[in-house]
DNA sequence: TCAAATAAAATCGCTTGCAATTATATAGTG
DNA sequence: CACTATATAATTGCAAGCGATTTTATTTGA
């Protein structure tokens, strides 16, 4: 590879987007078949970890630590209210928000987590610093990516 | 955070996960209003970079290099045949592969994508050797994971 | 006060992504 | 040859994702 030739930074920068790509897609089915014991799809389950570090969320303070919009979390709350994992009420002190509150079985799904966590850790098989340095790095491309995003 | 709880672990390898779904999700938004212009979405720029590198390929082919399938790959290649970019047919040779070939559109589309790239690559605003590094280490754990998924 | 602006969620239409299944063609085996 | 096994695409059904729009509620400000 000729580092001289400029075409081949583009190009590298296009091998970078598609390995996130590919990446999101394989740990996404890695996710599934562990996710499939709680009934939940990946996407359901970021929910759902959002929701057990503190409910009584609107949907759009979810949206903001998932970086997800109404478009796609309402059909996705409708399906959870449906399990049972959790209740969408409209706010009383504001009528526009819609709260989000676990149930009883939302809250007591949190213990199987943990094996899928742990699961899930050991099919990445690596460091915790290699996942730190990863994770920060990913992080804040994400954060520089958002920034410019209006 | 103690780093002696061995739940941090796990949580940080969550963390590592989201960190590259959120990243993947805020590439796209990215590229969207570039490849907007190109009547493009960033599935199907993945394909024409595929064909540009060399056409005449079955749609297995494609996505051996994509990691999709056919229930993926059909579809979009359709929407791509419609568009004119390419064209889907049997092969003589074997009846049951779809050949896959860009038209003469398609292939001059490939001039207009130098300009997403050049426009991606300042959006990121990363170092040759970060871009090299992260791609080299994601693709590693994608290799790690599609492995064992058997 | 009250119309215009803003905010929150929902809805619509479209494109992925994929597990599961089906249809068809080829390869392999007796 | 026939007959099973395998390979390749296509199809089906569902769940994201999201741009664009709509609906309803709140805020603003003249």
């Amino acid at each position: 590879m000729d580092i001289k030739d400029n075409r081949v930074i583009p190009v590298l920068n296009d091998q970078l987007c598609f390995a996130v790509y590919s990446l999101s897609l394989a740990i996404s089915k890695v996710y599934r078949p562990l996710l499939k014991q709680l009934d939940l799809t990946y996407p359901q389950y970021l929910v759902m970890l959002v929701l057990w570090e503190g409910d009584q969320l609107s949907v759009s303070e979810i949206g903001e630590k998932l970086f997800l919009d109404s478009a796609t979390l309402t059909p996705l709350l409708k399906r959870l209210e449906v399990s049972g994992l959790l209740s969408r009420e409209r706010s009383s002190r504001d009528e526009r928000q819609v709260i989000i509150c676990l149930t009883t079985a939302g809250k007591q799904l949190r213990a199987q987590a943990g094996q899928v966590m742990e699961t899930m850790l050991c099919a990445m098989g690596c460091s915790i610093e290699e996942v730190q340095g990863l994770r920060d790095r990913l992080n804040g491309l994400r954060n520089h990516l958002v920034m410019n995003l209006d």
